[in-house]
RNA sequence: GGGCUCGUGGUGUAGAGGCCUAACAUGCCUCCCUGUCACGGAGGAGAUCGCCGGUUCGAAUCCGGUCGAGCCCGCCA
């Protein structure tokens, strides 16, 4: 019976156990050797006395799956406290090949590498301070599905081969599906908006396909996206407060329950208030203005440098990393979007947090009229074959109704305080990079 | 798509016209080492300096092109 890193505490001194995982590291000391064995839970250290065993791993690399017999030995001097003695070793899968790139150190995450890093992420996410990374993305994944279930929402899959753009704006990757036109969803957001008529409250994760020619640091051509949505609200301000205790907990949790891994990952501290500090877009431009000397009051939409100077900005003032930026101006909305009364703005806000923008949170328009009217002004063919079936799920009624899309990998990046989307994707997808 | 910067052993760097037959660290191989945890010590293998062309008596180094990468901007989430 194979026992588990984390299982081994829990043995008695001398008990005979086995366990299995891959070389991670060989020390040899002369007549002491030190083995590093990795499975699921953590490293086990093994030391092994015995020279015809360590002569089993001559020529073996890290990499090598092993099977070790040994004693449970309690050792303070051992990490974790617990070593294992006497050992047989049994190679499983012997690798004979170096590794591309060094494991048991972490990996270099400086821009200039960031092209390494990944060419050798096969190997690479075999590091531990790699895993950690996704192990984190996990955890805020499983959060966030707690909050939401716990708010009685229910998950859906729509699908990712649709007949034409979700969204106007963004670029579409476009394929040949049986001699047919089509594309891969940009955004869930025309299924989940029906879906809405279905169940009231339905979310969503799920990659996200864009073809923008985007080269930054925010940017990759298959996102992992959150997508929320929610029936009979009262007003917008509904739909800003759960997306805010969303955030809330989500952050919170992970903040408490990985302590030691995000502090090992050197993440930021994290300061953040239950009510998020709410300003409007026209505020902000002028608070940065005011502030810094510059003027950027004629930009419809924020600047990156605006984003992470009002992060910084309520971070300080307002004790609080996660801002609304409220009152997004009425030219750059979505057809989809509700329009204020008065026509200038949308009811829509940005919800910033470290500096850069993780979802867009608006009330969309219910009414059939007006959103055919939206529909027309945007260019958009109501009865086109992308959007014939949304229209349909109006006419037979849809209530108020709101919801986000969240970037996964953003904010997996920004919990951590990495400097690149790129490294909190497991294999990440950009204008150049189709592999590994 | 525009601008700026950078390409040297597997990995990370040094070298900035001749001292380069390319240095250092790490990884790998051989040997020594009984408490390592970035183990330590001795030795060894491994790079036609991204590629093509040019300048020069001489180019890793200067110039042009090309390919690749990074950052910023735009676009976007």
């Amino acid at each position: 019976m194979r026992v588990l890193h984390r299982e081994l505490m829990t043995k008695q001194d001398g008990e005979r156990v086995a366990i299995a995982g891959w070389l991670h590291k060989k020390r040899l000391l002369g007549g002491l050797t030190f083995l590093n064995i990795r499975d699921r839970s953590g490293l086990t250290q093994v030391v092994v006395k015995d020279k015809a065993e360590v002569e089993k791993l001559r020529g073996l690399q890290v990499g090598t799956v092993l099977h070790v017999e040994g004693s449970i030995t309690k050792e303070p001097r051992a990490p974790g406290g617990v070593e294992l003695h006497d050992v047989n070793l049994t190679i499983i899968v012997p690798v004979t090949e170096e590794p591309p790139i060094e494991i048991d150190k972490p990996l270099s995450h400086q821009p200039e590498h960031l092209d390494t890093l990944l060419d050798n992420r096969v190997i690479g996410l075999r590091n531990l301070q790699e895993a950690m990374i996704f192990k984190i993305r996990s955890e805020l994944l499983r959060y966030i599905r707690d909050f939401l279930y716990k708010n009685d929402f229910v998950e859906i899959n729509t699908p990712k081969l649709v007949a034409g753009a979700a969204e106007g704006g963004a670029e579409v990757f476009k394929l040949d599906y049986f001699g047919k036109d089509a594309t891969l969803a940009q955004s869930p957001q025309l299924y989940k908006q029906i879906m809405v008529g279905v169940f009231e409250r339905v979310f969503e994760i799920a990659p996200a396909f864009r073809a923008e020619l985007s080269a930054t640091t925010r940017h990759v051509s298959e996102v992992t996206m959150l997508d929320i949505e929610m029936g009979f609200i009262e007003d917008h301000n509904e739909v800003l407060n759960l997306v805010q205790a969303l955030v809330y907990e989500v952050l919170n949790r992970v903040y408490q329950e990985h302590a030691d891994e995000l502090k090992s990952l050197k993440a930021p501290v994290l300061t953040l208030k239950t009510e998020f500090p709410r300003y409007s877009m026209a505020q902000i431009h002028e608070l940065f203005s005011r502030e810094t000397g510059k003027d950027t009051t004629k930009e419809l939409d924020l600047t990156p440098e605006e984003e992470k100077w009002i992060c910084e900005y309520a971070r300080t003032h307002d004790g609080c990393e996660a801002i609304f930026a409220t009152n997004l101006p009425a030219a750059k909305m979505k057809f989809y979007h509700m329009a204020e009364d008065d026509g200038q703005t949308a009811r829509s806000a940005d919800l910033l947090f470290r500096g850069v923008e993780l979802s867009t949170v608006p009330q969309r328009e219910h009414r059939h009229d007006n959103l055919l009217a939206q529909m027309k002004k945007s260019g958009i063919d109501p009865n086109s074959p992308g959007f014939s079936h949304f229209v349909t799920a109006f006419r037979h009624g849809l209530p108020p109704h709101g919801g986000c899309g969240f970037g996964i990998d953003r904010l997996t990046e920004k919990v951590i305080g990495l400097n690149n989307i790129k490294e909190a994707i497991l294999f990440p997808r950009d204008i150049n990079r189709l592999t590994p």
